[in-house]
DNA sequence: TACGGTCAAGGTAGT
DNA sequence: ACTACCTTGACCGTA
């Protein structure tokens, strides 16, 4: 049986974690009407994917907002742990898994200290988060970001910079990209780590490195040791750049992966604009 | 209330 | 050197 999931926002319900302001306008009392808001939203769009058996859900970065950043002014881990805790004993109770993805902005293997220092920091921000919902299976996706001189000696600094840090380690995932990090060249990384590898399909498509999908998949499936391991589908919007992601998820991809998956026991998050639409269509597939 | 300019952050690619 | 683009549009001042 083949979970399935989006990200962030529930355009039925007209519900988003990503509720957020202008760093000017950054007050504590502001954020914290963020956070309510976007934590209202969370509870309504998790009790909605009980009711239609949607098991996997993505929090966005802005359910706290700006709280990785050096003048964020309170204690949100003190102020807001409880209410994520009671978040995660109801994801418990239902059996939902819930994941959190930073953006481009994180870029562990830079050579420049200061952004490696603000990639941490959101790393950081979101294990806590997390470590506050208290559940054992959550998932912290990211990708490789730049590739400076190279992609051995980034990948060694990106090694190197996320070493020891067990809170962010213990929920890591590394996805490849669909230009500068292939499949293939994240793997060494993600073993030296210790940590599991995201497949995705589109970016698979577009940056196969000589693997074709069905490796692709066996590949990053191994690296989840056991662990119920996390895909990523899309479709790709015709007549845009190679990698924007379509409304929803045309058949031939889905039966593609579904194929390439050989009965696997797996969860996929599906990235589409369409948000929850372009998920029940799947339910009951594989 | 609706509109349009603006928004923390890094890096790549195209001009 | 400059700009558009990217995860994900939402916010906010102004009319």
């Amino acid at each position: 049986m083949i979970r399935w999931g989006y990200p962030c926002e529930n355009v039925t319900l007209d519900a988003s974690t990503n509720h957020t302001l202008q760093l000017r306008n950054a007050r504590e009392e502001r954020i914290r009407e963020k956070f309510e808001q976007n934590l209202r939203d969370l509870w309504r769009m998790l009790e909605w994917n009980v009711q239609q058996g949607i098991a996997l859900f993505r929090i966005g970065q802005h359910l706290v907002p700006f709280a990785s950043h050096p003048s964020f002014p309170y204690d949100w881990y003190a102020a807001h742990a409880d209410a994520l805790r009671s978040v995660g004993e109801f994801a418990r109770e239902h059996g939902l898994r819930l994941s959190m993805h930073p953006s481009q902005y994180v870029n562990v293997g830079s050579p420049h200290a200061e952004v490696v220092e603000r990639s941490l920091a959101e790393l950081r921000y979101s294990a806590r988060v997390l470590e506050a919902l208290g559940l054992p299976d959550c998932v912290l996706i990211v990708h490789l970001g730049g590739v400076y001189e190279g992609h051995a000696s980034t990948g060694r600094r990106l090694v190197q910079h996320l070493r020891g840090e067990e809170q962010i380690l213990r929920w890591l995932a590394l996805e490849h990209d669909e230009r500068l990090w292939s499949l293939r060249q994240v793997l060494p990384v993600a073993e030296q780590l210790g940590v599991p590898v995201i497949v995705d399909n589109l970016h698979h498509r577009l940056n196969p490195d000589g693997l074709t999908l069905r490796e692709a998949v066996r590949l990053g499936i191994s690296t989840w040791n056991g662990r119920r391991p996390k895909l990523h589908l899309s479709s790709q919007e015709e007549g845009k750049r190679p990698g924007a992601h379509a409304g929803r998820i045309c058949p031939e991809d889905l039966h593609e992966l579904l194929d390439a998956l050989d009965g696997a026991e797996v969860d996929i998050m599906v990235e589409a604009k369409d948000k929850e639409l372009a998920v029940l269509p799947l339910l009951g597939r594989s």
